[in-house]
RNA sequence: GCCGCGUUGGUCAAUCGGUUUAAGACGCCACCCUUUCACGGUGGAAUGACGGGUUCGACUCCCGUACGCGGUACCA
């Protein structure tokens, strides 16, 4: 039995990483977090044809930026070294001879199109994808059907092989889930599933198995794709003899596309704007950029609270939870049976909650990428603009379109909304306006607005027709905060200039 | 086709047989606040797939049906 509390996030190198494998890792994390275990990375490159540069690196990147570093993995080697499945190529092959030397296990020799013939044969309408399986496996090519000699001689000619597992028949195989229960497998209905590849590398269905039991994984988590193959995996937890040491099971409800049904995929991303992925990925291959949450304007912690709340909850009504707070509440059996549909307004909610939360230190520390570097020297106005337009920023990105106007004078106004209304009594009053302003000693908002009443009540002009073309002058359109706290951000050289500016345009 | 897993409002969801006229949140709508737009506040519409059981009592347990999803590769 293991005692300590291992656990494990096994991805495949092959792309970016999907919000369902963040969710995965989240709650592997929160697990070993909570019970004072490891966190372990074991990186799932079997399929060399589906190898991708930099994918790996990638992976580290985005579990630091959400804060879910693995305690081991290739760049922090614990005990069970080494992490990467292609580096422990040699030990699937020394379990793989044992089941064969069990009888558990057997050579086929079967090429690709003998396969595909096979199919192509007992293809019918009650059986349209026929298995390898302990019916077929008697009429193809494997130790099985062949004599001692024959398989001796195929194997010393190198003829290309791959080891299967010899599934029983008739056999109920009952597998206890933490979320789902009791699930029951009939063995006559899964296949000889090919364990070592004809490269001889493991497919997953022994890569998992050996390196759970090997790395001291005490629970296993995973998408629920994996319960269909949940039987292999028993069969060979029992054949290798490790029964007593195999992990309690939970898998994961997946994310559900927003509309429609199905898996969230990233063409539902491009499809609908928003992210699937942690952070930025470009494919070296074909060059397509797929959006990531960091990079439209995430905080990463309420990405990760956001996900926690995508499947589980805690019962209290509680929504918003720190890391911490994830980790002392956070109960996998709690974990929803269902799948659970994305909705990226609701994952702007979580981002709005989180910034309104910010200290104004790292709100600028946040909000800087996304403002132009011509920008990054005028901190000191952006600490002053920050106050006033926080409220507006649902994503970090938003930043610009909120403040720009503080910063640089308007390309283009509204001129429109202000001409309907256009007269010459209100030319008259901006144009004692600026007069008014070049007068002024103190600059504030206070005292701008004074200023402001003086000269209206001096036109005896109503302030509402004048307040919203002021506006327009200063910003460009119907939008932002105060205009009196703007006016006095801007300066008054530039208040007064933009006023001219506009009353050029009218 | 077969196997497995699911199914409470548009979405996330509470309820673990009875204090429920089925919480709360997002979104939506209305109003208030705001001489802009947001934020915020108040209120509103909106839910147990269907059919059988079991039980004094079922959203909750069982069976069936429907629907959806997942799997059915020398991919993970």
């Amino acid at each position: 039995m293991n005692t300590q509390v291992r656990v494990r996030f096994a991805p495949s190198p092959t792309g970016g990483l999907h919000i369902g494998g963040v969710r995965t890792v989240l709650f592997n994390y929160l697990f070993a977090k909570k019970h004072k275990g490891a966190f372990v990375l074991r990186i799932e490159d079997t399929d060399q044809s589906r190898f991708v540069a930099g994918a790996e690196e990638y992976i580290f990147q985005c579990l630091a930026w959400c804060g879910l570093n693995p305690d081991e993995s290739v760049l922090q080697p614990g005990e069970h070294a080494p992490y990467r499945q292609s580096e422990r190529k040699a030990i699937y092959w020394q379990y793989a001879q044992q089941l064969i030397a069990q009888g558990h296990a057997y050579y086929a020799f079967d090429t690709p199109e003998e396969l595909g013939k096979m199919r192509e044969q007992h293809k019918s309408e009650q059986n349209p994808t026929p298995q390898y399986n302990h019916s077929l496996r008697k009429h193809m090519r494997n130790s099985l059907t062949m004599s001692e000699q024959e398989v001796a001689a195929a194997l010393t000619n190198n003829t290309p092989f791959v080891i299967r597992l010899k599934v029983p028949q008739n056999k109920l195989l009952a597998l206890q889930d933490m979320i789902r229960g009791e699930v029951t497998f009939d063995t006559n209905l899964v296949d000889d599933k090919v364990l070592l590849k004809a490269d001889g590398m493991p497919t997953y269905h022994l890569a998992v198995v050996v390196d759970d039991y090997l790395m001291k994984i005490s629970h296993a988590f995973r998408g629920e794709e994996w319960l269909p193959s949940a039987p292999i995996h028993l069969l060979l937890w029992e054949y290798l003899g490790w029964l007593d040491a195999m992990p309690q099971w939970a898998h994961l409800p997946l994310i559900l596309k927003p509309d429609g049904h199905g898996k969230l995929s990233k063409r539902d991303g491009d499809r609908l704007g928003f992210p699937v992925f942690a952070m930025n990925w470009e494919d070296p291959k074909t060059k397509e950029l797929n959006k990531g949450f960091k990079e439209i304007g995430f905080l990463p912690e309420a990405f990760i609270n956001m996900l926690a709340l995508l499947g589980w909850n805690d019962g209290s009504g509680q929504e918003l939870f720190s890391l911490d707070e994830l980790i002392q509440q956070f109960d996998i059996c709690r974990v929803h049976k269902g799948g659970a549909k994305f909705d990226y307004e609701k994952a702007k909610w979580f981002n709005h909650q989180y910034i309104q939360k910010l200290e104004p230190s790292d709100l600028l520390a946040a909000v800087s990428p996304f403002i132009p570097s011509a920008f990054h020297g005028e901190t000191k106005l952006m600490e002053r603009v920050l106050p006033l337009i926080k409220d507006r920023l649902t994503l970090l990105s938003d930043i610009w379109e909120q403040s720009h106007f503080f910063f640089t004078n308007p390309e283009k106004i509204d001129t429109e909304a202000i001409q309907s209304k256009w007269d010459e009594a209100k030319k008259a009053f901006y144009v004692s306006l600026i007069n008014a302003f070049e007068q002024m000693i103190t600059w504030n908002e206070a005292a701008i607005e004074a200023t402001f009443n003086e000269v209206v009540a001096h036109h005896g002009i109503k302030k509402g027709d004048v307040m919203l073309p002021f506006r327009i002058m200063l910003v460009g359109g119907k939008f932002g905060p105060g205009v009196f706290a703007i006016a006095d951000l801007i300066t008054k050289e530039n208040c007064i200039k933009r006023i001219q500016n506009a009353l050029q345009q009218l």
